[in-house]
DNA sequence: CAAGTTTTTTACAAGATCTTTACGCCGTGA
DNA sequence: TCACGGCGTAAAGATCTTGTAAAAAACTTG
């Protein structure tokens, strides 16, 4: 969910392994390939949120590799790692679609800052494009508005929180329906969850305090005794 | 913060590329839109010093960009971009605000000529005129005004600094809206920020002591957890 | 280049959210 | 009706996010 997967592409193990130990400490998850060759396997068969690319490798040269992403994937961010010396061509790169450059050998603080600062970039982009699918909609009696985090009932404003939100879309997408603990933890926590069922309770428990009359008596999400929970459209 | 920023809106990738070269090279930070639609996201969430607007564009033609930009800000520069025998109506376009022409296929000196005269004017009009562009607005029970950097309530005139001001225009521009971190930075700091996340909630800490009541239990700039902050006008 | 100012980083405290746990009630089938 | 697993819910614990002060760095100005 909250996990970034970085892969990365060079052929020298040393500052391969430097880079995965660097990145993993940051709490990436990064995947490693040791030519261009690999890298581009790796990239059709996982999906990434950042390349981070030399331009020196045996089999496929990093020009080559960014080339051959940015003709299926024209919005995941590229950084470009080049030898210090290399005939760096900035202007080829960009053309390409590389998003930035770090220089070897660069420093671990310069690194991340890079990063993070392409991610944020890439994260707006998202967001932008995300933010006319996510227009308000009714719920029940409230207003909600997936992009401010809020409900609203006449005057009053509830805060949802994070977990809060999606529960009430996922529902919005079902009215209706019976919706299985299985069928909402896939939605909302991920397939790979590994909690227990009972978290889900214990929100859905949270969610009917903000907009249930009575929650002991849920009028809006109702319980399917022995399967799920069900939104009363 | 030498730093200038050229957003380049052009739907032809070899054009746009070449433009790209051009401008990099010559030390511009150049952002690229593909169509006109994008080009208004970008230029809402950016902070540009002039904009190269390509006429016949999809989604949103360069006069209606143009017409859109200037509903918002009156004086960043706009050149357009016009192909050769293109129907162009240069009273049309003055009349929606463009600073300059250019005809393609143009000379790589003929657009950095124009380029920097177009900057050296804006310039000029900025030290002369800031004036006006940035009159005093109200801010909760504050008068802000950017030109002197001070906000007063009744009698008390308080001081205010670089950041703390961006700030606040920032958030007067879009009130009640809930402004992530990423765009918060993006918009003050630049698309090419690489300073931590944490820089922001700072100034945010430092501005509330200024303009809270009881800064502890802020009303005005409210933070909405996991995402960002958000002027509640 | 020294003093003053602003910005950024850092470190830790405080707060919010999420998850787990525990206990008791409820529905269902024997 | 009884037993048993499903469910509601409060509260503790874990984790992540934000507030805030203070140090460090960067920038201004004379």
């Amino acid at each position: 969910m909250g996990q970034i997967n970085i892969l990365v592409a060079e052929d020298d193990v040393n500052i391969r392994m430097g880079l995965v130990d660097i990145l993993e400490s940051e709490g990436y998850q990064v995947i490693q390939a040791k030519d261009g060759k690999q890298a581009m396997e790796l990239f059709d068969n996982y999906s990434f949120d950042l390349v981070l690319l030399d331009i020196m490798m045996p089999e496929k040269s990093g020009y080559d590799v960014c080339k051959d992403i940015r003709a299926v994937n024209d919005d995941i961010p590229i950084i470009m790692l080049t030898a210090k010396g290399e005939e760096i061509d900035k202007v080829v790169g960009l053309k390409l679609g590389a998003d930035d450059y770090i220089t070897k050998p660069f420093g671990i603080h310069e690194l991340l800052a890079r990063i993070s600062a392409v991610l944020r970039r890439s994260k707006m982009k998202k967001n932008n494009e995300k933010a006319l699918s996510e227009e308000p909609f009714m719920f029940g009696e409230f207003e909600v508005n997936p992009k401010t985090y809020k409900i609203s009932k006449q005057k009053k404003s509830i805060n949802l929180s994070e977990r809060e939100i999606k529960l009430i879309c996922h529902f919005h997408a079902h009215p209706g329906e019976v919706l299985s603990r299985d069928n909402i933890l896939n939605a909302i926590w991920g397939i790979d969850y590994l909690g227990t069922t009972r978290t889900l309770d214990q929100h859905i428990a949270q969610l009917r305090k903000k907009i249930e009359t009575d929650p002991s008596k849920p009028l809006i999400i109702t319980t399917v005794h022995g399967v799920g929970y069900r939104y009363e459209a």
